[in-house]
RNA sequence: GUGACUGUAGCUCAGUUGGUUAGAGCGCCAGAUUGUGGAUCUGGAGGUCGCGGGUUCAAGCCCCGUCAGUCACCCCA
């Protein structure tokens, strides 16, 4: 009587990482982590669950919907985090006394959102946000930018676009044309004008939000702006004279874009586009959005922008800040599709050969030797044939075997295979981990 | 959440108007090669046709449900 076998699986938008695509992962995190330490943010955590009432609310309707909620054994009402940044609205109002501000901390961890699933969008995934509270300061929204293009820089990206733009001016342009009230509409109809052209928005104005044609037109005029950005905030300078609020987005805009310049961010990276808005109804001042020039159809890989009042939920206290977050999943489905992604799957790049069952102790001795010396360094376990050891190497993705039998032990030297170069050559243990090191170099 | 398309070996796929033991390439395992991977040759293993029902003498193929993936909408990383 066997028992009946449960099928492996996992739940839809939910999945599994192998080593190789594992492993590019890590190297992504531990990129965001030193990009972020070097301007200053410090690492925070805060829990999975959270009481859903701290969650609800804040994202708009849609978050709510998607929250994965249940009642835990202890019947609280409970709800697994669907962003950082409502987590650490929280965090800030409960711990403001421990972390003065300004404060600047980042935050890799994985989310929940039971929405749809698509390539580049799944139901668990990782962010890697960033986040600078408790100023108003320009300096800190022309940081954001700084951040978000050393980031994917380091990464190893080179053809990407940060899209910027200031809800100031959005919301100060509806205000010049009565329109104020209606400004979340507006904005979500607008932020659809790469998709769906000109024709659908003003469609979509003029049904669902109930704007005149006249003001639908005028909406469109202004989201048409192109050109460089010193070009079209002039344009802005007419369009919004004598507004208060559209004429500071534009000059914080004004001051973001010539810092970036004079700070070396080549222009071709940086964009101002008047009709991205973001959805989520937090942000009051910069907006970003970063798009693969290679893989636009996979969504903003980065976003982020400034909100006035972080965590005006849990505290009377004001909390400005400004930040961002990367998705790491989404942009891992990219790097996927464009073949970023490793076939190695070991983090170490030597394999020490067993060779002779009888010299198992020489084996281990040198795989601690070489680890002391930096270099990630496996023993293979069984004393099989050789080259079956070897078809194991260069399956797994090492780049060097180390090789020792009777002929070896008695002259004192060890066989360094390079898997890649096909090379093998005799080497003296002593010399062995600048050897090794010679080989590894390059890579 | 709404709508559409897809699901056959580890992977990519073929499979006639429904018709007997479901095929190929690649990969995998073994051997040629008992001290050396990638190439070549020979042999071999591997399939509940996503899963569950239904129609039929007969279902990989038709119908319903379900799960998963993809695409669009919505939203967003």
């Amino acid at each position: 009587m066997t028992k009946p076998l449960i099928t492996p699986a996992t739940l839809k938008g939910f999945r599994d990482y192998l080593p190789a695509p594992a492993m590019a992962r890590e190297a992504i995190m531990e990129v965001a982590r030193r990009v972020y330490r070097s301007y200053g943010f410090s690492p925070i955590d805060t829990p999975a669950l959270e009481y859903t009432e701290v969650l609800l609310g804040k994202g708009g309707e849609e978050s709510d919907k998607q929250l994965f909620r249940f009642t835990d054994n202890g019947g609280r009402d409970v709800a697994m985090r669907f962003d950082l940044t409502v987590p650490f609205a929280r965090f800030a109002a409960q711990h403001l006394n421990d972390i003065g501000v300004p404060f600047k901390r980042y935050h890799l961890a994985p989310v929940w959102r039971g929405e749809n699933t698509q390539r580049g969008r799944y139901r668990e995934f990782m962010q890697c946000d960033f986040d600078t509270i408790g100023t108003d300061s320009n300096a800190a929204d022309i940081e954001t930018l700084l951040v978000i293009h050393d980031l994917l820089s380091a990464i190893g990206f080179e053809r990407f676009r940060i899209r910027i733009n200031n809800r100031l001016v959005l919301n100060g342009l509806l205000e010049k044309l009565g329109l104020g009230d209606r400004a979340s509409g507006v904005l979500r109809a607008l932020d659809k004008l790469h998709k769906i052209g000109r024709d659908g928005v003003t469609a979509e104005l003029c049904e669902k939000v109930q704007t005149t044609t006249d003001q639908a037109a005028r909406v469109l005029d202004f989201a048409h702006l192109t050109g460089t950005p010193s070009e079209i905030l002039s344009r802005l300078d007419g369009m919004l004279q004598g507004n208060a609020t559209g004429e500071l987005g534009v000059a914080r805009l004004r001051e973001l874009f010539s810092v970036a310049s004079h700070a070396g961010i080549p222009p071709e990276r940086v964009d101002l586009d008047v009709s991205i808005a973001r959805g989520l109804d937090y942000y009051t001042g910069t907006i970003y959005e970063t798009f693969l020039t290679d893989d636009p159809k996979i969504g903003s890989i980065c976003s982020g922008g400034r909100y006035d009042n972080l965590a005006g939920l849990f505290t009377s206290q004001k909390l400005p800040g400004v930040g961002a977050s990367l998705g790491l999943d989404r942009l891992l489905a990219a790097m996927e599709s464009f073949g970023m992604i490793g076939q190695a799957s070991t983090p170490a790049p030597v394999l020490v050969v067993s060779f002779d069952a009888t010299r198992v102790a020489e084996y281990a001795r040198l795989g601690r030797m070489l680890r002391q010396a930096g270099i990630n360094t496996e023993v293979f376990p069984d004393s099989r044939a050789v080259g079956k050891q070897l078809k194991y190497a260069d399956k797994k993705g090492f780049r060097i075997a180390v090789i020792a039998g009777e002929d070896e032990f008695a002259a004192g030297v060890w066989q360094v295979k390079d898997l890649k170069a096909g090379t093998q050559s005799r080497v003296a243990e002593a010399d062995l981990p600048s050897h090794l090191n010679d080989i590894l170099k390059p890579a």
